[in-house]
DNA sequence: GTGAAAGCGCTAACAT
DNA sequence: ATGTTAGCGCTTTCAC
């Protein structure tokens, strides 16, 4: 590739001026048509990487997540990834796959190819974030906390938890099973507690956790879990599932004993965007991945131009999709106000942030 | 961060030597040591920028697919990954969007990025990899080709549309329709051959066109389309679908409409991981696509190596998961064959390649 | 085996 | 407004 010497050589000018036309400062109409037109000719295009070395600081920012395979994060990426094309920035996805090793890689990555900065879905409440805070890269932590004081965008997860489980109730469940992701992850063990809270104040004589499960937060680990709710001596009849690929997996194993729901019911926190379920079998917590990613960007973007106040944490609110259909008749009591408040399947539903200062 | 002149000096050693130790060159075992412990004292990483500058080549591959939310591409970026993150490169995603602006972008990027090459799945047949391939940095086109002279993995796209199609006539539909992307996506075009094919041979009455719809690669897409088929005077009984996305759409808009498969019959190119379908009332012709990624990783990984040898191009061979439930008794006579050749659910099928040179 | 020194391509003082 | 120049941190000849 051509160099900046090479066009201010044919450009007639000086290697500083092509840089000038190329950073948009000021330099003579007359001088910049004639780096442009040297540019062309030579196919030129400033050299990232040098441009990089010298400033210190490159235009791509960092997405780091547990898991590329979930449409949950995709859908995160493409909010992040919205905002920060606009504003010139390009985004790197980075799969951690859970990993802390492959994670703590990725982020020396992020420091030493000088990144602009980094949104981070944390693999687990141990990341390590150190080396890359001493490195003064400003992180925005998205999803899961991280233990440290930075910003975040996360969801209602207790709230989300407490609502699908209370949907069920209020459908006439009465055995409600909690399946969740790893015990050690925020999300997966805050969820649950919403689940807990709700089990507890209508259902006071249940053994609190003999219907939890921690599995991880994939398909397999929704079907195993679900087979093992099934084996169980008196099965529920009904059951929460903490993410939507352990709702995929539990609804699976569900259909293929013949219990679909809502014979069995099932509420799920997070969309389903890929399943094909006739219109609204089972209940929804949406969660607004793209605004967390739109949100986390946003606020990634701030600190990258020099914004320094104190670290803030956002909390955005979920929608409630109750299923259309109730408990089947089998089923104890039902409420009437369950049936009646039904959402149509086209809905989409805008998800307003509620913003808490940490 | 310190810097290889820091870790020398705390070592006693020269900078040159440093980076030999960083580089596994030939050096004392002794001042090795030395310099690893004063790294570790430093927190000394090295500076990839400087070093990429230097080397004019990163160890990093771009992977650059249209549309991250589709599961596909997301399974092909692991196969990439696993094969590229045990040779010691990263991999960063690069999301088209289908946009040949967005696509350009990239491709200049990883250009002036230095990146080590490019593994493309090309937004559109219009794609011009002029620039880099000036650069020489190695490409190779997954799913679609470019209609340069470069290595490819493509799947048996005719193939799959037959196998698709077949299956139905088999299990007794007679108006098969096919909801395919758009026309100038080879992908798109070659899966709607595949079912022209079988159209053709079996009803050679039938108006080949009127049930074909070309679409977008997306749910909307597949959801519009179908609407539209089942908005005509005589509408279809069955329908392949030529991707994933479209399969969920037109299943969706089905389900909707009360028509669940197999009340009309459903064959799709491509998995559908996020399905919660009661067990195989959709046929799906399974495509290897992280076993495409692993190809593509290895291929590209010999040419960074420096490998010449002329462009090849492989074909991925697919699989057929028949549905188990045939047409309706409604439908015409029915091959008892289609019911027999039945495939457990749970089946995981390993997909054999099949080389060819280009 | 080891060190000195040049230079990858760019940007940002500084000087004019 | 424009040119000159030093230097970002590393790798790699070239001497020794």
């Amino acid at each position: 590739m051509a160099t900046i010497y090479e066009v201010a050589k044919l450009a007639g000018v000086s290697p500083a001026t092509v840089s000038r036309v190329f950073n948009g400062m000021g330099v003579s109409e007359e001088k910049a048509l004639a780096v442009r037109e040297a540019a062309r000719q030579l196919r030129f295009s400033p050299n990232r990487t040098a441009r990089t070395l010298r400033r210190q600081e490159s235009e791509v920012i960092a997405l780091v997540i547990p898991d590329i395979e979930n449409p949950y994060f995709t859908e995160l990426a493409r909010g992040v990834e919205d905002v920060a094309q606009s504003a010139g920035y390009s985004v790197v996805l980075c799969n951690t796959d859970s990993d802390l090793d492959k994670e703590s890689t990725y982020l020396q990555i992020a420091i030493s190819e000088h990144m602009a900065g980094v949104i981070l879905a944390a693999a687990s409440d141990h990341t390590n974030l150190d080396d890359i805070m001493a490195a003064g890269r400003p992180v925005v932590a998205v999803d899961r906390g991280t233990g440290y004081d930075i910003d975040g965008v996360v969801m209602a997860n207790r709230t989300a938890g407490q609502a699908a489980t209370e949907n069920l109730v209020q459908s006439g469940y009465r055995r409600i099973a909690c399946i969740t992701g790893p015990e050690h992850i925020e999300t997966a063990y805050e969820r649950a507690q919403g689940w807990r809270a709700v089990i507890a104040r209508n259902f006071p004589d249940a053994d609190p956790d003999e219907l939890l499960r921690f599995s991880t937060f994939r398909v397999d680990g929704g079907r195993d879990v679900m087979e093992e709710l099934l084996a169980l001596p008196e099965p529920p009849d009904a059951v929460v599932a903490a993410n939507n690929m352990l709702g995929v997996g539990a609804i699976q194993v569900l259909t293929e004993h013949g219990l679909t729901p809502p014979r069995v019911g099932v509420a799920v926190v997070g969309s389903l965007p890929f399943t094909t379920l006739s219109p609204s079998v089972v209940t929804v917590v949406r969660l607004p991945a793209r605004h967390m990613g739109v949100t986390a960007a946003r606020m990634l973007l701030e600190r990258i131009n020099g914004d320094d106040q104190p670290a803030r944490t956002i909390v955005l609110r979920n929608e409630l999709q109750p299923a259309r259909t109730a408990a089947p008749a089998s089923s104890a009591t039902r409420s009437s106000a369950a049936a009646s408040s039904t959402v149509p399947a086209t809905a989409t539903p805008v998800a307003a942030p509620e913003t808490t200062r940490a």
